[in-house]
DNA sequence: ATATATTTAAAACATACGTTTGACTTGTTG
DNA sequence: CAACAAGTCAAACGTATGTTTTAAATATAT
């Protein structure tokens, strides 16, 4: 038995990262074996020989895409007794931020391609990368709005989260409509900004868009509940 | 020349049909000509002679859909000096309810689809589709917010349909996260009305979420901005 | 009624894919 | 050195796919 030396750990992983990006950009079916080991330099018996299939490359490919992509339980964690305000302040701040520059477009792109018709390696993703952020957006909506149904909550979550997915899973189609140059002005500074007050002031701690004095308003609500 | 009879209209159109339902569930790629023939009870030549290939069918199938799913710009159309507040309501609700229940579930899944990662067909459901309808929004909003800029405009756009795609992109994932159940038991009309409220308390027309009495503070908002 | 065009049917074709095989090289161990 | 396992490589295998071909059946028009 012989430990695996450096070259042939790097040939597994020149795999990996090349099954990441090709699954990430022409999804399970579309990409090839044969595609993946050439731009991985090394030869179409490797996928088998260290993985034993195409599935399970695909399976390992999204285990290091949600690790590279980053944790989302992960999330700057608040000072404690931080303003509920700003706790979902800088949820969206980071979700947005992700969204729309991710540290590893590959990583990221192949997670959103598995939630987008989940397969045999959605629940990795789901257990450890949307779950957790999903009930961490839940706790803080909850602290927020101690008065709302379980029901109106889950979908006031929903608000949030689908303003935030929305850049980056209709990006395609919103270049299509109002052309690459509109929406490339739309940087992630702007994006978060916009749904920190939309959201904010849909929950009545600032603003509403278009009224008071664009970000002057969210940072000194006049009308906003205190919190 | 011969005017086309009856029987082979049908199968013309079963082919379309069976086309429909494979490329909704399993894309391009993945739904064979084989079984689409099999399912429409016509013979594999079929395809290549009816429409002269795979590709030509998948099109021609999209461009049914779209027809079929309803055109967005035959939204409800409110009666002159409708107040732009109930234009917005009606158009999400209309919207919400398209997605979440729509005419033909087949036909809305497969313009999803192409949607999602657009292809040759994109181009017939942005033209036809989806444009006239984000432009009938945005046009709601300016009206709604005469002093915001083009680009708040944008994102404010895409926070109201972000809102309403949210349900229909993401609902495999959702059902994984806080199981079926919990997702079932939101129904159109509770999603509609709640996307409604969410929208008008971002703009200022309506109470904050989690303020008022619900329902009753979306049809008489005591704070909210007259229109 | 006959000729022509249209439609249906079965089989074959060419290609691309994932996988397997078997030989060869390399490095370690007794 | 010999033996053995790990790694690498080119070639081949079996299968599924989209397409084409060839021929028969059916409908239409003159």
């Amino acid at each position: 038995m012989t430990i695996p030396d450096t070259d042939s750990l790097a040939a597994k992983q020149r795999l990996l990262d090349a099954a990441q990006g090709e699954f990430a950009d022409r999804g399970f079916d579309g990409a090839t074996v044969r595609t993946i080991c050439r731009k991985a330099g090394v030869n179409i018996a490797g996928i088998n020989y260290y993985f034993g299939g195409k599935e399970d490359l695909y399976i390992e490919a999204v285990k290091q895409a949600h690790a590279c992509a980053g944790r989302m339980d992960t999330f700057p964690v608040p000072v404690a007794g931080t303003p509920p305000v700003e706790k979902l302040r800088a949820f969206i701040r980071e979700m947005v931020s992700r969204m729309h520059t991710p540290a590893r477009p590959a990583a990221m792109k192949l997670m959103m391609r598995e939630m987008a018709d989940p397969g045999k390696a959605a629940h990795v993703v789901v257990d450890e990368f949307i779950r957790p952020a999903a009930f961490a957006l839940r706790e803080i909506l909850r602290e927020l709005l101690p008065k709302l149904s379980e029901e109106r909550l889950l979908m006031t979550g929903f608000s949030v989260i689908g303003q935030c997915l929305f850049y980056r899973q209709n990006r395609p189609i919103t270049e299509l409509i109002f052309g690459k140059e509109a929406i490339d002005t739309l940087d992630a500074e702007s994006v978060a900004e916009h749904v920190v007050q939309f959201t904010l002031a849909a929950l009545g701690f600032a603003e509403p868009v278009g009224k008071g004095r664009d970000k002057a308003a969210i940072r000194h609500p006049k009308r906003g509940r205190r919190v």
